[in-house]
RNA sequence: GCCCCCAUCGUCUAGUCUGGUCUAGGACACGGGCCUUUCAAGCCCGCGACAGGGGUUCGAAUCCCCUUGGGGGCACCA
């Protein structure tokens, strides 16, 4: 039997970092075993429905190299109103993939279920369940519906009025969950809720609409939050009442903040676009998260794993039990190893529209400019923990800077006069050397300090501070030589008149 | 309130199933040093954990029980 899982989002917003950890779980899985991967749209929540999230969601894994071999089809992209559905169709034989086009199957599928004893209608107004709630919470019992319906004849409540129809759970018994990870988890059927399983509004929970294309898409493993762990058993028990074979389930743990409570906006980036839009690799952040809460054991000690290499040693039954707190600094890090290692064309390429947003280069990038670039890259590759520090660790080299407070061009331990002799033997040297190169450069500017009895860093430093206006830069000659010398003079004197004038 | 899950350095984890090789290994972060034109990167060193208590056993991080702590769930949301 060939390995089917599923990743079922709602279209509710951005996806969260956390699902997407399990996701990238479910498709390392998939991978593994050489199944199938599908993505299906759970748009059954007509009221926190939010149409423009669904492109989000799938540009998302796209962007992560989450590729799914089965899911929503070029007409029902369309009739969704996706734009440039082409970009994401995909299609496939267990379709349509998204749930408000199956409708007439979860109707027909409760309907069966009150044939066979296993649900039944109720028309009890949201009022007065919120007034049995409200009693059960007062009086600090379990908060279920109260059974109003459960027993009412046969045709006491027409198909044609407005009604919903709820789960017949046993009222006795036991169900048990088998999970490959937690193990074996028993629930009490007395403890489980009559669940609402179609909506008066036509539309299915979650509940049944999730059992009903898990058993029809013949998804065979679930691996998804353990916050599902206790509506599992209901869901069990519509998978019996039909007859289907139960799927195997998986359940990981959540992604804790920093502060051990449920990530949210407040940790910091929470959803895919935010961390593409800080400049975080999808390289890093794949290999981030796959190792969060999984790791490949075997005394294996690295850390840092191309795509294939996880899938190589991916185990979803080697995930860890205990929830696991995302560590940003540790993404930082591992998001450095990565910017590290790439090509200089390639760091280019994705070190551009991160220029091009901060408005420091067109768009398009001139031809002139790109080579420009091409010398800044190896200036700051090492440097970078995220791309988007690009921008303040080479504004200087785009913009005019203002000439650096007076203070700050005095060398360390140096005088003010002694600074303005070093920094005019400085500006000559630099106006003759030729060619205006870091390797024409350095020799002669460290003669220059030791002639002058400095440290090199002291002569370097005050020429840093004139020539970059900043304490901290990228390498002082490298950065020279791409600024050119006439802005280079050009800030040296600038530097020149704030030290007189100070 | 009820139900469920979980528990190794601050964090991610190896080791737990198949007790001894664990005076508990690695990584991030942190502290120190080397290198060095700043900052990084790199290298070296250091700090730092089996939640607590009972068992079982010759022997427990590993098995069992209790306590504590943390997390999650209890909708005509997913």
């Amino acid at each position: 039997m060939t390995v089917r899982v599923r990743f079922a989002p709602s279209p509710t917003g951005e996806p969260h970092i956390g699902n997407i950890r399990t996701v990238v779980f479910n498709w390392l899985f998939a991978r593994k075993m050489g199944g199938q991967f599908i993505l299906r749209i759970e748009d059954t929540d007509r009221v926190r429905y939010q149409p423009q999230s669904i492109p989000v969601i799938m540009e998302g894994l796209r962007w992560l190299g989450l590729d799914w071999d089965e899911g929503p089809s070029l007409e029902e992209l369309r009739r969704l109103g996706v734009e440039d559905p082409e970009r994401y169709a995909v299609g496939g034989p267990h379709g349509p993939y998204v749930q408000s086009e199956r409708l007439a199957l979860y109707k027909r599928v409760a309907e069966e279920l009150i044939e066979r004893g296993w649900a039944y209608r109720c028309n009890c107004t949201p009022e007065r369940l919120e007034q049995v709630r409200a009693r059960q919470r007062a009086r600090k019992q379990m908060v279920m519906y109260d059974r109003h319906c459960r027993d009412l004849p046969p045709g006491a409540i027409s198909p044609d009025e407005p009604h919903v129809i709820r789960l017949k759970v046993p009222l006795t018994g036991q169900t048990v969950v088998h999970d490959i990870i937690k193990g074996d988890i028993v629930f009490e059927n007395a403890g489980i809720d009559d669940q609402v399983l179609l909506k008066s509004d036509g539309f299915p929970t979650y509940h049944l609409a999730v059992v009903v294309d898990d058993h029809y898409m013949k998804i065979t493993h679930i691996a998804r939050g353990d916050d599902w762990i206790s509506s599992t058993p209901k869901r069990i028990l519509i998978y019996r009442a039909m007859g289907w074979e139960v799927p195997t389930y998986c359940h990981v743990p959540l992604v804790l903040g920093e502060d051990g409570r449920k990530l949210s906006k407040r940790h910091g980036a929470t959803s895919i676009t935010e961390f593409r839009d800080q400049g975080y690799l999808p390289e890093a952040l794949f290999n981030f998260l796959a190792l969060l809460g999984w790791s490949p054991g075997g005394g294996e000690e690295r850390e840092i794993f191309s795509r294939k290499e996880l899938i190589e040693r991916f185990d979803l039954f080697r995930v860890n039990r205990a929830p696991a707190i995302f560590s940003y600094d540790k993404l930082d890090w591992m998001n450095g190893v990565y910017i590290r290692k790439l090509s200089q064309a390639d760091l280019l390429e994705r070190l551009l529209p991160f220029w091009q947003r901060a408005g420091l280069v067109p768009d398009p990038c001139p031809e002139e400019m790109r080579e420009r670039l091409r010398r800044i890259v190896p200036l700051v590759q090492e440097r970078l923990k995220r791309l988007d520090e690009v921008v303040e660790w080479t504004a200087f080299l785009f913009r005019e800077i203002e000439a650096p407070p007076a203070e700050k061009l005095v060398g360390k331990r140096m005088t003010p006069e002694e600074s303005l002799a070093a920094l005019r033997q400085a500006r000559s040297l630099l106006a003759e050397v030729e060619p205006f190169e870091p390797e024409a450069m350095e020799p002669p500017m460290r003669a220059l300090a030791a002639e002058l009895g400095l440290k090199a860093g002291q002569l370097f430093g005050i020429v840093r501070w004139a020539v970059t206006g900043q304490k901290v830069a990228p390498p002082l000659f490298g950065s020279l030589a791409v600024l050119g010398r006439e802005r280079v003079l050009a800030r040296l004197d600038a530097a020149e008149a704030a030290l007189l004038t100070r």
